[in-house]
DNA sequence: CATGAATGAGTGTTCATTCAT
DNA sequence: AATGAATGAACACTCATTCAT
C-alpha cells in the first residue's frame, strides 16, 4: 500500500532547525539562563527527551542558534557580492536591507544582544561568533569598499574605520530594541532609520563628481 | 575540633556599600542569573545570612547596585556643568574624562551591558534606569551642546542628533569591552580612543573661525 | 566507583496515592512545619523532585492529604445511609464502627487533629474542611438521627445537639490518641470506648418501649 | 541624689512575664513554627537578644509559657476548694467560671489547642502538662464531686466520667475557637454555652430532694 | 525515534542562635 | 543587663539531564 509516510516520519530532519527556531526565540525573550528547556521543547511541539536526541545540551542547543542561524545569512551575502554587477553603492543598499529583511527585523536580529549578555558565561561561543560572524561580516563589508574605492565610486577612506561607521548605529539599533527599548523605548522608525543612515553614509563616500 | 571563628566584625554603616560593590564584581562578570548570592557575601567577607539584614532580595541588591554605582556619578556631572566657567569643549572632554575615570574604567563600566542584558527580566529596573541615568545623562550633553551653541562656540546642529552621535562610540566601547571583548578583544587602548573622538567630535562642532 | 543506581519506576497512576500515603503518615506526625517534603519523598520511594511532579508546593500536597483521604469515606457513608434497611440504630452503629474502621483506627484518624492544628495557617483549607467534611457528616448523622424519630424508633430530641453529642466524644478519642495521648496515654481501648459510647448513646435515644 | 531608678532597671523583674504574655499571645495566633523570636521580642519591646538572656531557647520560651500561664490559675483554683464553705453546686459553677475570666476567654484559652498542636513535638512538655495541669485539674474536680456526694448534695456517680463529662464541652469549645472556629465559626456565644452546660451538668448530678 | 517520568544537584531565602560592644 | 549585627544550618523549590519504555 502506497501510503504517505506520517509527519513524524517526514519531519525528521527538519527537528533540529524546528528546535532552534523556538530555542532562538525564548533565548531572545527571556535570555539563555532564563530559558527553560521544556519551554522551548513545548515551543517546537515535542517533548523534553527529544531536544536531547538532538543537542547534547542547553549549550550546545545555544551554540546551534547562533551558528545555524547566522551562517546562512552571511553566506548569501558573500554570494550577493561575488555576482553583483551594478554601483557599490546599491551593492551596499542591497547588502543592509537584505540584513536587515533577514535578520534585523526577524528573531535573529535579538542574537547581537545575546552575544553580548552570554560571551562572558560562553568564551568559546563568542569566540566562535566573533571568527566567523563579525570578522567575515567585516569581510564582507571591506570587499564592498574597496570595490566602490577601486573603481572610483568611492572616496579613499580608511577602511576599518568606515566598517566600524556603519556597522555601529545598525547593531545599536538592534541593541536598544532588544533591551531598554522593550519597556521606554521611542519606537524608532527601523526603515526610516536605516536609510537615513545609509543616505548619510553612502554621501560620504562619494567620490566628488560620482552620482551617489 | 578548635577551629577558628572568624572575627564577628560590626560595621553597620559601611555594609550595604561593600555589598553592592562586591555584586557588581559578580554580576559584571557572570551576570544576574550567574552570581550566587553566597559568592557575593564571600567577597564582601560576610556571611549569606547579612546580605538579607541589607537587601530583601537578590533584585534588591541588583537595583541597589544600580542606583547606588551610577546616580552619584551623575550628580557630580550636573555640578561640573554648574559651575563650569571655561570653554564649552573643555566642559565637554572634562565631562567624559571624568565619566571615564568614574565609570568607563572600573566595574561601573560594566553596567551599561548589565542594563542592556537584564532589562528583558527587569521592566521596572530597565525604565528605572531610563528614567534616572539616560535622561539624565542626556539632559547633561545637552545643556553642554546648547551652552557652546549660544556662545557661538559650537555650530548649530541638531542637538539631539549630536547626543547620540556623542554617546554611541563611548557606550560601544564599554560594551564591547564587557562582552565580546573579554575572549577576542582587539584591546582598543581606551584612552587613545576616547582622544580620538573627542577631537573628532569636537572639531566637527567647532563653528567656522573658532579655534577647536 | 560503580554506585548502583536504584531502578527507575514508573508508576505515574500509583504515586499521588503514595506520595498523599507518605505525607499523610509524616503530617500526623510531625505536624505540617516539621515535615520535609525530602522525607515525603523517602518514604514513598521516589525522590524530591518527583514530589514536584505531582502536587505544586507544600502547602498543594497537604490539601490533597486531607481531600483525598476524608472525602472517599464521606461518600461511602453516604451510599450507606440510601440503602441501609435495618433499623437506624444499627444504621447508627455501622456508621460509627465503619468510620472507625476505614479512618479512626488508620492513619486518617490523625487528620481531625491535624486541621485543629493548621487551620489557623491555612484558612483556605480550613473552610474546605468545614464545608466537606464537617457539614457533611453532620448531614449524614442528621438524616439518621431523623430517620430514627420518623419511624418512632428514636424520642424526638433536639437533631444538632444530638449531632454534637454523639460526635464530640470520638473526636476527643482521636484528639487525645494523636496529642497528648502519646506519651502520658491511659491507652484506652477505642473499642470498649467506642461500644459503650454506642450504648449509652442509642439507649438514650431509644423511644420508651422500642426494644434498643 | 535620690533619683528613682530608670525603668530599665525597674522593669528588670518583669521582663520574663512580659516575654512569655508576647509569646502567648503569639503562640497562640500562629503556633509554634509560625512564631517569629523577633515578633515576640518586637512585641515585649526589647531586642532579640534580651529574650535570650531569660530563656535558653524557642523550646524553653515554650515550656515557659504553658508552665507560667496555667500553674497560678491552677494554684487559685486549689485554694478556692480548700476554703469554700457553700453548696458544691456553688463551688463547681464558681471554679468553672473563674476558669473562663481566667483563662478560657483570654489568650490562655489558646493553650490547649497549643498543647494539643505540639504535644507531638515535644514530648517531655506535653508530660508536664499532663502531670501538672490535667492531672490537677481533675484532682480539682474529684475534689469537689466526692465532696458533693459525701454531704449527699450530688448523686453518687462514677467520678471519674462525670470529670470527663463535666470538662470535655468547655476543652471542644477552646478548641474550636482556635481552630476551625477563626474561619467559619459559628460564633457560639461562651457565657451561654457556658450557663447551659452548668444547668444541665448540676442538674443531672443533683440528688433527688436536693434543691439544684 | 520519541516519550515523559524520574532524578538530584543547586540556590534563594528564613530564622534560631551567638557574641562583640 | 541590653543590644542588634552576624552567623550558618536548614529547607522549599527549580530545572537540566537521564533512561526505561
Amino acid at each position: 500500500m502506497d501510503i504517505i509516510a506520517p509527519p513524524r516520519q517526514r519531519r525528521k530532519e527538519a527537528r533540529p532547525a524546528e528546535l532552534t527556531a523556538a530555542a532562538l526565540e525564548l533565548f531572545v525573550e527571556k535570555g539563555f539562563a532564563g530559558t527553560r528547556l521544556e519551554d522551548v521543547a513545548a515551543r517546537a511541539g515535542v517533548s523534553k527527551g527529544t531536544l536531547y536526541l538532538y543537542f547534547d545540551s542547553k549549550e550546545a542547543l545555544f551554540k546551534a542558534v547562533v551558528q545555524e542561524g547566522i551562517l546562512p545569512v552571511l553566506e548569501k551575502g558573500a554570494g550577493m557580492v561575488d555576482s553583483f554587477t551594478g554601483s557599490s553603492a546599491d551593492l551596499l543598499r542591497g547588502l543592509i536591507l537584505e540584513w536587515w529583511t533577514r535578520i534585523g527585523s526577524t528573531s535573529l536580529g535579538g542574537v547581537p544582544k545575546l552575544m553580548i549578555s552570554e560571551a562572558g558565561n560562553f568564551p568559546a561561543l563568542a569566540t566562535y561568533y566573533h571568527d566567523n560572524v563579525i570578522t567575515r561580516s567585516r569581510e564582507l563589508m571591506r570587499r564592498v569598499l574597496q570595490r566602490g574605492i577601486a573603481t572610483g565610486e568611492f572616496r579613499t577612506v580608511d577602511v576599518e574605520t568606515a566598517i566600524d561607521v556603519i556597522f555601529a548605529p545598525v547593531l545599536l539599533l538592534l541593541i536598544w530594541r532588544y533591551s531598554l527599548g522593550a519597556c521606554c523605548g521611542v519606537a524608532h522608525d527601523p526603515a526610516a532609520y536605516l536609510q537615513t543612515h545609509l543616505d548619510l553614509t553612502l554621501n560620504g563616500l562619494a567620490a566628488e563628481g560620482s552620482a551617489p
